[in-house]
DNA sequence: TAAGATAAGAGGGACAT
DNA sequence: ATGTCAGTCTTATCTTA
C-alpha cells in the first residue's frame, strides 16, 4: 500500500517521502508534511504476475466493482466471421437472434441489478470522497459477501453499499465519519449505524481500534494551521493516550479537543466552530468536555 | 461574537432477568 | 429475547466576556 518515493522531503530533508495510495497521499514518514493530496495512482493499475506474459495487456482488469468483473463475452455484430469473410445471409438473422438472447440471459437479473446499481453508487461516492482504486474494489469485495450472507434483505442497496464503505474506510484508518458517509449518500445516520454492526457482526470484520491521530491530521489538513501547532497537538494526544483517558470516547473529539488547545497554546486563533466544521463530525459541546479533561489531566495552561 | 454552562433527550454497550 | 443502568454525545437555550 505504501511505495518508496524516491525523493528528498522538502522539509527535514530526508529521504523519506512515501506514496499512501490508500489515501491518495504523497508524505514525509519524518516529519509528517504532505505534499501532495488527491494523487491518482501514478503506476499502472494492474499487473500481470506470469512470468512469461510480464509487460502484456491482454483485455481489461478483473474489477470486483463491475457486476459480472469485467468478465463479459460479447457477440459483435460486424457481420464478418473469424476469417473475416462476411457470413451468408441466411445465418445473419440466426445469428443475430443468437445475439439478443445471449445479451438478454448472461446477466442473472435479480443479483446483477443489484450490483449494478450499488457499483454504480459506488462510482459516484468515489468521486466525492476522492477515494482510490484499492478503496473501491475493497468496498466491492465487502458487498458482495455482504450479500452472499443475505445481509441484503429488508435493508436498501445505498445503505448496505455505504455500510461496506464505512467499514473499509475503518478497515484502512482513513478516518471518514458515519455521519460524513450518511450524507454524501442520502441516509439516515441511525440506519446506515445499524446496518454497519450488523455487518460487522456477521462477516466477523476485525477492525482496527480508531486512532485520535489519524483523525487529527485529518482535521488539520483542513483547518489550515502551522506545523508547530500540529505537532503540538499529537504531543497532546500522546500524552492523554498514556494517562489512558482516551478510553470510550469519540477519537474525533479528542484529536479536535487537542487541535483547538494546541491553537491557543501557539496563538493561532481557531473557534471551537471552525474546528468542529472541519471534523465534519463533533460538537462543540464534545470539544469543550475533552478540553476540560485534557486540561485538568494534563495541567495545562489556558 | 465566541465560549462556557446547564439541562433534556437519544443511541448504544454491559449486564441481569 | 427483553429491560435496566451508567456513561457519552447531541441539541437547545441562556449567560458571560
Amino acid at each position: 500500500m505504501e511505495e518508496w518515493y524516491s525523493k528528498n522531503c522538502p522539509r527535514c530533508a530526508q529521504q523519506k517521502m512515501i506514496i499512501d495510495s490508500t489515501r491518495g497521499e504523497l508524505f514525509c514518514q519524518h516529519c509528517g508534511l504532505v505534499l501532495e493530496e488527491n494523487l491518482e495512482h501514478s503506476g499502472p493499475e494492474w499487473r500481470s504476475y506470469d512470468d512469461t506474459l510480464t509487460q502484456s495487456r491482454v483485455g481489461s482488469p478483473i474489477s470486483l466493482a463491475m457486476h459480472d468483473m469485467g468478465l463479459n463475452t460479447v457477440i459483435g455484430n460486424s457481420g464478418k466471421d473469424a476469417y473475416g469473410k462476411p457470413i451468408p445471409l441466411d445465418s445473419r438473422d440466426k445469428i443475430e437472434r443468437l445475439r439478443m438472447w445471449d445479451s438478454r440471459t448472461s446477466v442473472n437479473p435479480s443479483e446483477d441489478r443489484n450490483y449494478r446499481q450499488a457499483f454504480s453508487e459506488l462510482e459516484r461516492l468515489k468521486d466525492k470522497l476522492a477515494l482510490s482504486h484499492m478503496m473501491v474494489q475493497e468496498t466491492a469485495y465487502v458487498y458482495r459477501k455482504a450479500h452472499l450472507n443475505h445481509l441484503c434483505r429488508g435493508r436498501s442497496t445505498s445503505v448496505i453499499l455505504a455500510a461496506s464503505l464505512y467499514a473499509v474506510c475503518r478497515k484502512n484508518e482513513i478516518p471518514h465519519t458515519l455521519s460524513e458517509i450518511a450524507n454524501l449518500a442520502n441516509i439516515d445516520r441511525k440506519v446506515l449505524s445499524r446496518s454497519y454492526r450488523k455487518l460487522v457482526q456477521e462477516l466477523d470484520l476485525q477492525l482496527p481500534v480508531a486512532d485520535p491521530v489519524k483523525s487529527l491530521v485529518f482535521i488539520a489538513s483542513k483547518v489550515d494551521v502551522r506545523e508547530r501547532t500540529k505537532r503540538t497537538a499529537l504531543n497532546i494526544l500522546e500524552r492523554a493516550k498514556k494517562i489512558g483517558i482516551s478510553s470510550g470516547k469519540d477519537p474525533v473529539g479528542f484529536a479536535s479537543a487537542a487541535l483547538y488547545i494546541s491553537c491557543q497554546i501557539n496563538g493561532e486563533s481557531k473557534s471551537q466552530k471552525a474546528i468542529v466544521l472541519a471534523s465534519s463530525s463533533t460538537t462543540e459541546m464534545t470539544i469543550r468536555n475533552r478540553c476540560k479533561e485534557l486540561r485538568e489531566s494534563l495541567e495545562l495552561k489556558l
